[in-house]
DNA sequence: GTCGCGCTGTGGACAGGCCACTGCGCTAGG
DNA sequence: CCTAGCGCAGTGGCCTGTCCACAGCGCGAC
């Protein structure tokens, strides 16, 4: 096994065992390539690779808050790895898209079933959510980014509020790898007036219904919701469309 | 920015335009640091973080195959990031497993969808489904491992059915993600000969469900396949179930 | 008591060298 | 003329050594 792999896997081991834990530095790179028997390049080499899935963040100088840490940001790693993909043109944006409103329109029904009792976290999220949406319903037209911004807190609250995390990862992920795409997409809508304010209408009724906790409802509508976007913006695959 | 991540941008950028395509060989290590104007170890770093991606492939030697080729491997850095988050402590297995049943049972509904119509290189991917399905339903209690490599033939051929190649990556990634909890529940379960042979009955029920066109049967099928399992083995978090 | 400078530990990066591996082409032998 | 063997060149794999930038901490001067 090349140096770098072994360095990842005894990573990998020690973080399983429990002796570096999330938030926890790790030791300099001189010491950890002495410890494990290689020249630091091979150490930067695996930590590279480690930073780049979001398993650790490096910072330079001294003190608390310098070195590597050990992090969490799994929809970093997640979402490099569908931008570089789609880049090398082997992943259709339309299997983005589709894979995005399966796993999306899921978590949403998840989220309705359980949105009758919140923890005080995920009771900030419903307040993310419901801030975004009032955002967005503001009178007079929004700009397109920064309505794409003001969906993303809508979505990705709701999907927060299902409280699985790979899949909030993933779709994290996908949104930043596909994010140049949807803003061309939006760009290109014949009326963006009459789109942004029938999307705000979508998002109202979404919102509604997972506060009632009809997850079925939640669930298609949701599902017509992505589609109908990623369909009016031209990303959506002919042979995908349900 | 940093160079290694220079190197990365300035990689997709040309992955991106077409300069460099699937299949294709990357200049060498010592060119391409000097066209980049950085190191040769920032490259290393670069490509290595690509190689755990799963978009490059490094070849060491000479002539055709040789050098570093990009390929197309997305299931690897799928995986691996979730591994590794899985190790970091923060990820359960229990989300894991959850976001396999939601993305799967969509891909199966799919499946039975396009199964009318299939192209030749899809046959074979029904071909290798059914003879999965033979093979565990062969007479004689099977080993654990063997089992477990059976069925994830059976469940990725459906999977490749669906014709969506991220969720195809993903799934793929989360199963060697959790390859070992899964061997570990396996191997606890009370009764593994007759949980064995229900779960090749359940395979057959879905495999006719998708064969017959039924995509709603064969989604619900194999969605209580999928958490039936999990839940015997003990990976199923109390929260998710349905 | 407070301000400032230097020390120390951290990652960031580079240069240069050496080795192992692999295929191709040349050359010597049949 | 054909073939088997060897050497060469190009590739990644890896290491050593060095220097730089940065940030905090402590010591010392004021």
């Amino acid at each position: 096994m090349r140096a770098h792999q072994q360095v990842l896997a005894q990573i990998e081991a020690k973080m399983l065992d429990g002796t570096w834990g999330l938030g926890e530095r790790l030791p300099g790179e001189r010491a950890l390539a002495e410890q494990m028997g290689v020249s630091r390049p091979s150490v930067r080499e695996a930590i590279s690779v480690l930073e780049a899935l979001g398993i650790v963040k490096m910072n330079v100088g001294s003190g608390p808050g310098a070195g590597t840490q050990i992090v969490d940001r799994p929809a970093v790693g997640l979402g490099m790895a569908v931008r570089m993909h789609i880049a090398a043109g082997t992943l259709p944006v339309a299997d983005v898209v589709a894979t995005r409103a399966q796993l999306e329109s899921g978590a949403v029904r998840h989220a309705a079933a359980l949105v009758a009792d919140l923890s005080p976290a995920e009771g900030e999220d419903l307040g993310a959510v419901r801030a975004a949406l009032r955002a967005m319903e503001a009178p007079g037209p929004l700009a397109v980014d920064e309505f794409l911004r003001l969906d993303e807190s809508f979505h990705m609250g709701i999907v927060r509020l299902s409280g699985n995390q790979l899949t909030e990862a993933i779709l994290t992920g996908l949104r930043s790898a596909i994010a140049m795409y949807i803003a061309q997409g939006a760009a290109q809508v014949p009326d963006w007036g009459e789109t942004c304010s029938r999307l705000c209408r979508e998002h109202r009724q979404i919102y509604e219904a997972v506060l009632a906790g009809d997850g079925s409802a939640a669930e298609s509508l949701s599902h017509a919701h992505i589609w109908a976007f990623y369909a009016e913006a031209g990303l959506a695959g002919e042979r995908e469309h349900p």
